[in-house]
RNA sequence: GGGGAGAUACUCAAGCGGCCAACGAGGGCAGACUGUAAAUCUGCUGACUACGUCUUCGCAGGUUCGAAUCCUGCUCUCCCCA
């Protein structure tokens, strides 16, 4: 097979735009199979609230990376680069057209981009770091890093605790400035993506978003919550549609109220999803209510582009 | 009918003679993003022919070099007494 037969379509967008519909009609037409690239999604524990594929979904195309991790499982974008591309190296022997979904900007790059490659990092140093900054301040953090990885310190957001944080823990636990690891040779795809994005106007996207916390509530949203409550400290459940809830098992708020700030974080979390997407000037964008057939011509195009080039 | 309190930008809410296009919060908008990413962080938010100009703080007048801030009248809202 030469290089060029090997497509990854990746479908992107703000969240309940009607990704997964599209990813379903699409793997079917090309009788292939889905690797979700849906951070929330991975957990099992978590269904309704991170609107995951039905089980008659799932029973329409093979689905990768649904549910396959427990929340009680540590799980990142370095682990989920090295488990997409080893699923995807095994279906390209099958398939000359993979199906990639999912609303996490950060792990679809993984995929399609790659990342450097970073050691791992004991736990505890993570810890011990969030715990200085609850107690000394960020600034302490800042002044730490200044010493260590001065280059890190002048690029990375430094207002940005999470950002901070991490270039540290990569300077402490291995030895080497964060910034030593940054644009080394990635992993070279052997096979070419094609990225269609799903978008509409912004009123439209609020409207299906409010809609759909509606129907999560219907379907158990808050018993699939209340289930959970324990583990509510877990980096899983710091989630839109989780969250809010715990706050209201707490009785810090009413359940109404819950459900609002549901559906204002789910709408600010599409405008990032949004901002993150745009910048891949090589997307092809589509309204939500696109025929399938239009879809499928623009992707067929795409083929024959690589073919000729 | 009498007495009191108040009306500030999308909302709430400071300001009580110049430092005010007006603190702060919410909401909204825009952006960043290399293992926490549905996370985390940043900027903007009266109008413009924008490092300058113009129109704002219920309405209409007035005092003052100068008013969102003081005075008068009006309109509306809330509370208390009848």
């Amino acid at each position: 097979m030469s290089y060029n037969s090997k497509h990854l379509i990746s479908i992107v967008g703000p969240t309940a735009i009607g990704k997964t519909s599209l990813s379903i009609n699409l793997a079917k037409y090309f009788n292939t199979e889905i690797l979700s690239a849906d951070s929330r999604q991975f957990y099992k524990e978590m269904q309704i609230g991170t609107a995951a594929p039905t089980p008659f979904e799932i029973s329409q195309a093979k689905h990768h990376f649904i549910h396959h991790k427990s929340i009680e499982e540590t799980y990142n974008v370095g682990a989920f680069e090295k488990d997409a591309i080893a699923t995807l190296d095994k279906l390209f022997k099958k398939h000359n057209v993979i199906i990639m979904v999912g609303g996490s900007g950060l792990y679809v790059d993984a995929v399609t981009k790659g990342l450097d490659y970073f050691p791992e990092v004991d736990k505890n140093v993570r810890e011990r770091l969030n715990l200085e900054l609850k107690e000394n301040g960020l600034e302490s953090l800042q002044v730490q890093l200044k010493s260590l990885d001065i280059e890190s310190y002048n690029t990375i957001a430094i207002d940005n605790p999470q950002r901070v944080i991490r270039a540290l823990e990569i300077c402490i636990g291995s030895g080497k400035p964060y910034s030593s690891f940054l644009n080394k040779d990635k992993n070279k795809r052997h096979f070419k993506t094609i990225t269609i994005g799903l978008t509409a106007g912004r009123e439209t996207i609020y409207n299906r978003i409010n809609k759909r916390v509606d129907i999560m509530m219907a379907h158990g949203q808050l018993e699939e919550a209340k289930s959970l409550v324990e583990q509510q400290d877990l980096n899983a459940l710091n989630t839109v549609g989780y969250k809010e809830l715990f706050n209201y098992f707490k009785g810090e708020w009413t359940l109404d109220f819950a459900i609002e700030e549901m559906k204002k974080n789910s709408r600010r979390f599409a405008k990032r999803q949004i901002t993150w997407f745009k910048r891949d000037k090589k997307t092809l964008w589509f309204d939500y209510n696109t025929r399938l057939e239009t879809i499928i011509e623009a992707i067929s195009l795409e083929f024959k582009k690589d073919k000729t080039e």
